[in-house]
DNA sequence: TCGTTTCGTGAATCGTATG
DNA sequence: ACATACGATTCACGAAACG
């Protein structure tokens, strides 16, 4: 794991400098950022701690102790603290961003104010602030309050005249050929996805990795380098190797880091094909497959076939099929395949899951189940 | 239209003062808010201008005013003038809202993350922040970011003990008897709610009356008192009136007290019993369990279990209950037999009535059916 | 084997009145 | 100020247990 890269720093004239590509940087972020040359990496994506500044205990309405973030990494003594602590990571992110480089902060009510302020406050400039409606939340058990359904994530670029990237195509593609919205609805990270260690979750607060899938999809392009400064169990990381990008992550702790490492290793990058975007406004799916594929109902580089094994296409990253030279929405290659004046790829396409064949309608069906809201 | 209303002001001993119930003040909102007296309002409900050129409302720190056409000020001194102009109305705002009141203010990403830090240095307390979710945003015609398809409304009480008011029970049965979550969809004003002259908007931003609906059912009381620095064409005063809220605006274009002033004559309010929404059990009457008892609908010796039928007690003549050592209040009874950190006696314990097994709280029902009349 | 029920749990700023 | 008593309050999903 993990490799030295000489890269030609921004700068003409300073020597060459090491990027620590595929490394998890130990100690402070600020400290191990300031390692780090300027102008060097494509993304930021950072979620720092919340301030959540919780009070006392708090039982659910059948008695049961709710498990809360007390993490020492979460306290602070005072706002004045948290904004000190945000004005110095969010420097040097900027320092170490290339100028057509874009930072991600996501946040809750609690810190997202503060960051977001702070963030324009040095320079960057706000494209979106984007909201992850969770489908599946924490209830307010006391009835106190709104239920807390969602978290903020604040997408800007290094200034308000500064270049930056955005798929748009593969957006609109994976969005069912509509333009992607601020507001994302996807669950929170549980089940087989969430790490654990003899029963019990390894970090507080992992992140889903759909939600990084669309970050990364959506704002870097295939090489580029993702610095996360506050790298946790390494969504990030895990996330950017499958979609062919070069990580860099920043952790205090190490519990995470080890789990982090050990958990990039296992994921499996995906095939070229499947990574590349839709670019041409002709290959334009029709349907939400892509939702689906970021799902991770039907990965990238799937291999999908009729009933008769006659035809055989690859699903890529963006929710579109390759077969051969033909590529566009399952509905478009099943059609060109067969020639056919018409196709309906959710019955047409099948996969084998456990041994079994079935039509990728059914992974359509368990999403709607999933994402019905 | 209008009314002066004699209130009674916090501090004894200050005269009398009267209240402008029914009136759009004119002027800067900052002046006018002085003009109402300390503590004496319910709610704020706040849409500031976020467009930087403001005009008549900024000045510079050293309290020189802001000429918006002649002057040219860099990004950080629109920040510094935008957040001075915050900073301002905020405080104002904060005196004249009793200490049970609450405040809303809406923005977009271009201005909130500079409100919602303001407001939290300046003492309020975030309760929740509310993403309003537009079912028809307006597209982003270059596709050159996200759809900026929300936006953002924090809801903050006076201070982290401060108390405020939730009406729970009424946004859960609003929302088809779940939770009403931070996410809130509602399309955007349009149609016959949309304000016109002469074919074209009579305001830029007018907002939905179903959003002020809500705001206003979810956080006041009727008869409550909200204010509205930056009332536009009315529609908090429209969905006040119809609520049976009474209100207060500040607005310094003519041309928008007028239009404010015609719309909302015309606005009917509400019958008393349209307007009473679901009460929390919170609000009704105390029952002791003992006048339950006393009322014969539980006869002393009668045997109480919870549903498991795990634990099992007895009715005593004073209204306590007898568990082998454990004596004691149906809910303290309840507690340590479980070993719980609380108990509801009320729901915990069932009794066995005419061959069905009821929790005692339907005798509390029935109790006070019969002592209502 | 399969459908049904139960149980656990998730970035949560989660009470109020009385003495 | 603090302690005590009363009693109000949950949604979705996945895994395990059950039948």
């Amino acid at each position: 794991m993990g490799q030295l890269t000489k890269i030609r720093p921004a700068q003409a004239g300073t020597p060459e400098v090491v990027l620590p590509l595929g490394r998890i940087l130990p100690g402070d972020c600020v400290a191990a950022m300031r390692s780090l040359p300027t102008a060097s990496v494509d993304l930021v994506f950072a979620d720092p701690p919340y301030n959540l500044q919780l009070g006392g205990d708090l039982n659910r309405p059948d008695g049961s102790h709710v498990d809360a973030v007390t993490d020492h990494w979460d306290q602070f003594d005072s706002f004045k603290a948290y904004d000190d602590f945000t004005r110095d990571w969010l420097t040097e992110a900027r320092r170490v961003l290339k100028p057509d480089g874009a930072l991600w902060v996501i946040g809750s009510y609690h810190n997202i104010y503060r960051v977001g302020a702070i963030l324009q406050d040095l320079g960057f400039w706000l494209l979106n602030d984007i909201v992850w409606r969770k489908s599946n939340p924490m209830p307010n058990f006391r009835g106190t309050r709104f239920t807390n359904a969602h978290e903020t994530l604040l997408w800007a670029s290094q200034g308000e005249k500064a270049k930056y990237h955005f798929n748009y195509r593969a957006m609109k593609t994976l969005n069912d050929e509509l333009q992607m919205r601020s507001d994302w609805v996807l669950p929170i990270c549980s089940g087989q996805e969430r790490l654990k260690e003899g029963g019990t979750k390894v970090h507080p607060t992992q992140k889903p990795e759909a939600l990084l899938y669309r970050v990364l999809l959506a704002t870097t392009e295939k090489g580029d380098v993702v610095l996360d400064p506050f790298f946790g169990t390494g969504t990030t990381g895990a996330v950017a190797k499958r979609l062919g990008r070069q990580w860099i992550g920043c952790e205090r702790e190490q519990g995470y880091r080890d789990a982090a490492y050990k958990r990039i290793e296992k994921e499996l990058p995906l095939d070229e094909s499947a990574i590349s975007t839709m670019q041409s406004r002709k290959e334009q799916p029709r349907v939400a497959f892509g939702a689906v594929v970021e799902a991770g109902l039907i990965p990238p580089g799937t291999e999908l076939f009729d009933k008769k094994r006659q035809w055989r296409a690859t699903v890529r990253a963006d929710g579109s099929l390759e077969s051969g030279k033909e590529t566009g929405s399952i509905h478009h290659v099943g059609k060109t395949l067969q020639g056919a004046p018409s196709c309906n790829g959710w019955t047409f396409w099948h996969m084998e899951r456990d041994g079994e064949v079935k039509p990728i309608d059914a992974a359509r069906q368990m999403y709607l189940l999933a994402v019905e809201d």
